[in-house]
RNA sequence: GCCCGGUUAGCUCAGUCUGGUCAGAGCAGGGGACUCUUAAUCCCUUUGUCACAGGUUCGAAUCCUGUACCGGGUACCA
């Protein structure tokens, strides 16, 4: 059964081009001549059965080529192998690269090689697998049934791997950093719990990057980031996945301006790297559009070219709410009520300017936009402005309506820094269960003294979702976070096999 | 969590409003014909917990209630 493809689907007809470069036409009514022996190798997804001849195509890295087998050409035993042939079956065939008379490359099989039998029928052959939740319940069927979700999550890892080019050209460096941690900070949001045997201690999975590398630029290094999973204990939705893949730069002696560039940089340059993109819908006569910074994002127009708008949000609040929030600071609360926006009964006006923000502007924001100086009382880890300390130097980057980035200058001074964590505190006493906890470790780093930096947060799922034009975060997951599908007597099962090994650590 | 919609063969779907030859089609599967096909074609053919559990009824895929799961929306979510 020793069988390796010597050419890939793709190289096979190239070697079928350059083989037609070399040679006359073919006399009027012969066939077309036989190029260069091949052995390619991929998956049965069509064949066409005649009796003693028979056309399938094979699939293989999202490339198809065409296979016909004969029967005098083959033999009788090899041509049995074809007759027993299944959708879904893969096969090495050897054979000469040639062209149809309808002009189609195919590989006139001299020998088959059945490598792998598919005992499980593939989806539909013309409609694909159309049933959502099969689609990301099992993906494997969604990719193989669609040469298009193969390209699309291809996209994905171009996106991130411009992500990571973009920084490395600036000097950062990529490091690593727990996910199992003591205590979940850098974020408001609720955590995953787990359990260490070993210790007995519970211990938490990471809502956020940001402290460890806080720490590491108290450490020395200048420029660090970090792509990877975090997780936080919240709801499904279009946007929403329990675990999703967080960027986190920071850059000693820049602040938020310095990070503004880059975030922009990161986007232009992700965008670029994806090309123009292909198939978009057609809009006002837009597309398909050859400038990879002119994208479609639900059937709409979406202008990716820098410099992107910069506004403060009590600007955008007072332009599109029409009260200006920093002079009538004492009376938010009323605007709230009088705009019909929910605000929590703690919160103080910073919180509430966020709550208008937030419910009235955010979603009213297009094209890409860099949103600056948020509250002092909702970025805890944000330095103040020097000019009006209820501000801090922090942005958030909305493109079409969602929030991909998130910046600041970074709070460096640990009085102030544990002031703040303080604060958290009583909120968290007070109920809220998504405050900050103090992290003694982390207000030990800094009182030693960390440089002034820029940090930035980057939803990496969502800028995907953005230049893939993906309605869904599923859409850009290979195996979103999906309700776990039991019966009960399985749920018992898992558990039972699972407190063996627990008992055993324990002991 | 809440609201709306969906769940019928391995896959893609009709059938539900109006209860009664409705257990159906195409593809896939099985048998047969076919040596230039392209969702090949032609003949024959197998396949079902109509999501699940109750209820109403002489009779339920169809009506009612509950449950599960999925989708869309909304809420939580820097």
């Amino acid at each position: 059964m020793d069988f390796s493809p010597t050419v890939t689907l793709d190289g096979a007809r190239r070697l079928l081009v350059s083989f037609e470069g070399e040679t006359s036409p073919p006399a009027d009514g012969g066939d077309a001549p036989e190029g260069p022996e091949v052995q390619v190798a991929g998956r049965v997804m069509q064949f066409r059965m005649q009796g003693k001849s028979c056309f399938a195509h094979i699939e293989d890295d999202g490339e198809r080529m065409q296979v016909w087998f004969k029967l005098d050409r083959i033999g009788e035993q090899p041509y049995a192998v074809v007759r027993l042939l299944d959708y879904g079956d893969i096969v090495g065939v050897r054979g000469r690269v040639m062209r149809t008379r309808t002009g189609e490359p195919t590989v006139v099989a001299d020998a088959i090689t059945l490598l792998v039998k598919a005992l499980q029928a593939p989806p539909e052959k013309y409609h694909g697998l159309q049933d959502q939740e099969t689609r990301y319940r099992k993906r494997h069927l969604d990719l193989l049934s669609s040469v298009e979700q193969r390209r699309h999550f291809a996209a994905r890892t171009a996106v991130v791997r411009s992500l990571r080019r973009t920084l490395e050209a600036r000097g950062f460096l990529e490091v690593e950093t727990p996910i199992l941690q003591p205590i979940p900070g850098g974020a408001t949001a609720r955590p995953f719990t787990t359990h260490w045997n070993a210790l007995r201690t519970d211990v938490f999975l990471r809502i956020a990057i940001e402290l460890h590398l806080k720490r590491l630029l108290v450490g020395g290094y200048r420029q660090v980031f970090e792509i990877g999973r975090v997780f936080r204990n919240e709801g499904l939705s279009p946007r929403h996945n329990p675990e999703f893949t967080m960027l986190e730069a920071y850059e000693a002696y820049s602040d938020y301006n310095g990070m503004r560039a880059l975030t922009e940089a990161l986007v232009v340059e992700a965008a670029s790297a994806l090309g123009p993109q292909p198939g978009a819908e057609q809009q006002g006569g837009a597309f398909p559009c050859e400038d990879p910074l002119r994208r479609s994002v639900a059937g709409r127009e979406l202008v990716l070219t820098p410099p992107f708008r910069t506004v403060r949000m009590v600007d955008l609040v007072r332009d599109i709410c029409g009260f200006d929030p920093v002079a009538e600071w004492d009376d938010l609360a009323g605007h709230a009520r009088r705009l019909g926006v929910e605000v929590q009964t703690s919160d103080g006006p910073g919180a509430t300017l966020f709550d208008i923000y937030e419910q009235r502007v955010e979603s009213q924001l297009w094209d890409p936009t860099f949103v600056l100086d948020y509250p002092a009382e909702v970025s805890p880890l944000a330095r103040h402005r020097s000019d009006d300390s209820r501000f801090v130097e922090r942005f958030e980057l909305i493109i079409a309506g969602r929030e991909l980035a998130n910046a600041f200058s970074e709070l460096n001074d640990p009085i102030d820094q544990r002031r703040r964590f303080e604060e958290q505190a009583r909120l968290r006493a007070a109920g809220d269960d998504e405050a900050f906890v103090v992290d003694e470790d982390f207000l030990e780093a800094i009182e030693m003294g960390m440089p002034p930096a820029g940090g930035l947060g980057l939803g990496v799922d969502r800028l995907v979702m953005v230049l893939t034009d993906s309605p869904s975060i599923r859409d850009v997951l290979l195996f979103p976070t999906m309700r776990p599908r039991h019966r009960d007597d399985e749920t018992h099962s898992v558990a039972a096999h699972l407190s063996p090994s627990r008992r055993a650590e324990e002991a």
